[in-house]
RNA sequence: GGGCGAUUAGUUCAGCGGGAGAACGCUUGGUCGACAACCAAGAGGUCACUGGUUCGAUCCCAGUAUCGCCCA
């Protein structure tokens, strides 16, 4: 009792309170900062770097979660762990954010100049980096800042020069004029990936094209009939019957008044529309491609800002959809477009500025892909110890299929916040030179005025931020494979796709063992979370209010692998109370703990029964919770966490312990006080991954070894301390607590109550048992009187419960209503009637007994034989009862 | 058109060959020394549908339906 006062913990678990200064805490002691001991074995995830564009939102919360707990684990299980840290320079992104806050001044980029608005973007990055930062701290990640990189930092520009240069050399990057994806919002190519098709009403638009010798016209069709401008043949079908006597034949593009000449081509589908297509090189790859084979003509009929061009006659300077309304209008009145369907089709847009994307002719840099994807699927085809291994697997075929039906990447981008393409043009000859380092006489040339696609950096992560490309570097040798790569499904082609192809290029193997996949979070309806919606969730609005810890286990429990979430801010509540309840059971540990140290725990004194029971139960907890988190199963790991820490440690074990804990008998004092401090290390040890802060607060106030948990050892299996034949008798116990607790529930008689209680023991053994432990059947069921015997007579009106091993009466002479007892105990009958049915048939099933394993069918017979004597004191019961 | 996922309690989700689980919500009762954000007891489910494999299917296979995602 006078202990009770010092003890450090409020009756609420308070989030702010114990997380602050604790992340500060492990930095500076270094906790996190990775030894590079190349005796020990390493273990290294690299950070999905996001991008310095703003805030993370609640799906890098989750991400760097399950980061942080495989590094924490793998920390605690003895490996040197690098969690290396890093940002994404993120093109597009952020040079449309610095862009949006120049406008806010009134005045362009441009005016600017490249120079002043890269320094603007320089200063951008270094403030949101730092927010960034300040997110990480409050998630609780381990990170290694002491490596924390950029991908716009000289070595991993570098990096991206090397092998910008080296796939130049193969010929693995290619210049060449080809039909892009092109963003005229943003003014920039996209590569394929960054297209989002949706399916838009649209319409069909049917024309005629007259033949140049009047001698008739032909039919076609466009969703866009703006293109007709550019068109420069009309396609059929070679063996088109319909259209045999007009291959080769003319026809006067209406408008233009341009002669284009009608081909054969086995692309065209005859079975659609007319059989007939007009084909237009410069803005459809399809046509591009047949362009290419018949030596067509390409005419561009957009400005690069999506407005029609010279060679778009009077409708020059027009936007292209203005242009489309005006065109149909004057087609309609010529005669020549004759019918509009409405068509429902898909339409590419910008991942990033949302415009529609126009196919478009465009000069860009292309990655040649057939080699490298070739490469990267072999490896595939390799080994366990060669290939990536994708959790859930069936990733693995996602990302299998993508790699084999791949096309080439477009990779340059027209932007100022990059990489810039190490490529410069000679000012008099044209000439190109590719390389590293700026021509010599610089003064002669101009640099390409391009940037990388910021994937192309990305691609190089999990090597670049290793100090690759020297491949002797300490860091590179001893952290590289990295272990795990954590990231979300929908960039399996933008990122992990592209990594595997570059380690697998230019390292000859895979960047990382392992990549776990998880899904999207979503908000409470399972709607994306996005900005047009309103409906993201701020993750650092959540760790305000329910604390880092709270987040950090709803996300990590809250799927299964693969799956999305939803986020329900009931399910974050449900977190926190869990806390809270480790808090308070803690809380009470301390209470009385009575001063014993981490040297005074002796677990080699006399146990109780419960004793023998939770440390079984502890053992199988490490044991469950181990195995999963070694599959990645964070959710299934977080339950059995929760059971035992909740129904068996808080609802059992602790009332237990306050009967040693309250007497007289020093030794069993020492012993329980030991158990719960011992029990309580273990605890904090496994759930200290899942939410760090709490249990490093709860940790130092218990007796311990060590500065901290970060560095505790992560529990293993204590056979030792295992004993199954005395944890069965807790089973007997509690079985017979929950029956006394119903029968009471049942007559409204509360545990304040005090009852007689009269246990009938099936043996001897059964007997001495609960004799021995009669001291928790007081405590538990509050008895007037209690008998244990093997020779009970039962009463006459009494309340009566059958467990395995015992029967139990109470006999409560002015409360019991014997009608509503016999209907009780009848519904009881009948549910055990079910059970020996089921068994029955069974076991009368030769297949069964034949075919099973026979622990199965012995395990079936043990049920028979229960539910079948269960069966009979029931009835005899009911048979008393009426008598 | 091709591929993948989901369909289990009122709700959100686990489980995935051998007696249907959790959280939240709901009903009833309980505050005396960790926690009322708590404790105790309870109600609630043809595991979408149809076949097949098996001694045995919520689980494996095939098909159907509905919803969602990816690719073309």
């Amino acid at each position: 009792m006078s202990q009770q006062g010092d003890v450090n913990l409020p009756p609420k678990y308070d989030p702010q309170a114990v997380e602050k200064g604790r992340y500060q805490y492990w930095v500076d002691n270094k906790l996190f900062e990775a030894e590079g001991d190349t005796t020990k074995e390493p273990f290294t995830i690299v950070i999905p770097p996001p991008n310095v564009t703003g805030k993370l939102h609640i799906g890098h919360a989750w991400d760097t979660t399950l980061q942080d707990i495989i590094t924490r684990i793998k920390r605690m299980q003895g490996y040197d762990v690098l969690y290396l840290p890093g940002m994404d320079h993120a093109g597009i992104a952020t040079q449309a954010k610095v862009e949006a806050k120049l406008r806010e001044t009134g005045v362009s980029r441009y005016e600017l100049g490249r120079e002043s608005f890269l320094q603007q973007a320089w200063d951008w990055k270094e403030e949101y980096a730092e927010f960034i930062r300040e997110q990480w701290a409050k998630l609780g990640l381990g990170l290694d800042y002491s490596r924390e990189r950029f991908t716009l930092d000289d070595g991993l520009s570098d990096a991206v020069r090397e092998v910008f240069v080296q796939l130049y050399e193969k010929d693995l990057i290619y210049r060449g004029e080809y039909i892009i994806n092109w963003d005229p919002a943003t003014q920039t190519a996209l590569s394929d990936i960054e297209v989002e098709y949706k399916d838009v009403q649209g319409h069909f638009y049917h024309m005629k094209y007259p033949l140049t010798d009047g001698t008739g016209d032909i039919e076609v069709a466009t969703t866009r009939p703006e293109t007709m401008l550019g068109d420069t043949a009309v396609a059929v079908h070679p063996d088109d019957e319909r259209y045999q006597h007009l291959i080769g034949k003319t026809v006067t593009l209406p408008i233009i008044g341009r002669e284009i000449e009608i081909v054969a081509d086995d692309y065209v589908d005859m079975g659609f529309g007319s059989g007939a297509v007009k084909i237009t090189p410069a803005h459809d790859p399809n046509d591009f491609e047949l362009g290419n084979r018949h030596d067509l003509e390409r005419v561009l009929v957009m400005n690069e800002d999506g407005s029609m061009n010279e060679n778009a006659g009077k409708y020059q300077g027009m936007d292209r959809f203005e242009c489309r309304k005006q065109i149909v209008k004057d087609l309609q009145e010529s005669g020549v477009l004759f019918n509009i369907e409405e068509h429902m089709h898909a339409v590419g847009h910008s991942e990033r500025s949302g415009a529609v994307v126009e196919p478009y002719l465009s000069t860009q840099w292309f990655v040649n892909m057939q080699p490298l994807a070739d490469a990267a699927v072999e490896l595939q085809h390799g080994s366990d110890e060669e290939k990536v291994h994708f959790i859930p697997d069936r990733f693995e075929k996602t990302y299998l299929h993508w790699m084999e039906n791949i096309r080439d990447w477009c990779i340059s981008r027209q932007l100022w916040w990059g990489h810039r393409i190490p490529a410069w043009y000679h000012k008099e000859t044209k000439e190109m030179y590719v390389g590293k380092e700026a021509p010599a006489d610089i003064e002669n040339w101009e640099q390409d005025e391009d940037v990388l696609d910021t994937w192309f950096s990305s691609a190089l992560w999990p090597f670049s931020t290793l100090n690759w490309p020297d491949t002797e570097d300490k860091d590179f040798q001893h952290f590289f494979p990295t272990n795990t790569l954590v990231t979300g499904y929908d960039i399996i082609f933008f990122w992990v796709a592209r990594m595997i192809f570059q380690s697998k290029h230019f390292n000859d193997q895979r960047p990382f063992k392992d990549v776990l996949i998880h899904g999207l979070v979503r908000d409470a309806e399972g709607r994306k979370m996005s900005k047009s919606l309103g409906n993201g969730v701020d993750p650092m609005d959540v760790v305000d209010q329910y604390g880092a810890d709270s987040l950090r286990y709803f996300l990590a429990t809250g799927s299964s692998p693969g799956q999305d979430v939803r986020f329900h801010w009931e399910k974050v509540e449900a977190s926190w109370n869990f806390i809270n309840k480790i808090w308070n059971a803690s809380r009470f540990a301390l209470m009385n703990m009575d001063g014993l140290r981490y040297e005074d725990i002796d677990l080699s004194g006399d146990k109780s029964v419960a004793d023998h029971w939770i440390l079984t139960r502890l053992n199988e907890t490490i044991e469950q919770v181990t195995r999963n988190v070694d599959r990645y199963d964070f959710g299934e790991a977080g339950r059995y966490l929760y059971n035992f820490i909740w129904d068996d440690f808080c609802d059992w074990y602790i009332e237990m312990a306050k009967l040693p804990l309250y007497g007289d008998d020093e030794a069993a004092k020492l012993t329980t006080r030991s158990i719960l401090a011992y029990t309580l290390d273990q605890m904090m040890r496994m759930l200290h991954p899942f939410m760090p802060f709490v249990t490093e607060e709860i940790w130092q106030q218990l007796p311990h070894e060590g500065e901290s948990i970060v560095t505790a050892h992560w529990p293993v299996v204590n056979q030792d301390l295992a004993n199954k034949a005395t944890a069965n008798i807790m089973k007997k116990l509690v079985a017979i607590i929950r029956s006394v607790r119903n029968i009471r529930a049942e007559v409204d008689a509360p545990l304040s109550k005090e009852i007689p209680i009269l246990i009938q023991a099936e043996s001897a053994e059964t007997k001495v048992q609960l004799e021995e432990n009669r001291v928790y059947l007081d405590h538990f069921c509050n008895p007037s009187e209690l008998t244990i015997a093997t020779s009970i007579q039962a009463p006459e009106k009494a309340m009566s419960a059958v467990v395995t091993g015992a029967e139990i009466y109470l006999p409560l002479e002015g409360l019991i209503d014997i009608e509503k007892e016999v209907a009780r105990l009848e519904a009881e009958l009948e549910k055990l009637n079910q059970e020996v049915e089921r068994v029955d048939k069974k076991l009368a099933n030769d297949g069964f007994v034949n075919k099973a394993p026979a622990h199965i069918v012995d395990a079936e017979k043990e049920k028979q034989k229960d539910y079948m004597e269960k069966r009979e004191k029931v009835k005899t019961r009911i048979d008393e009862l009426q008598n």
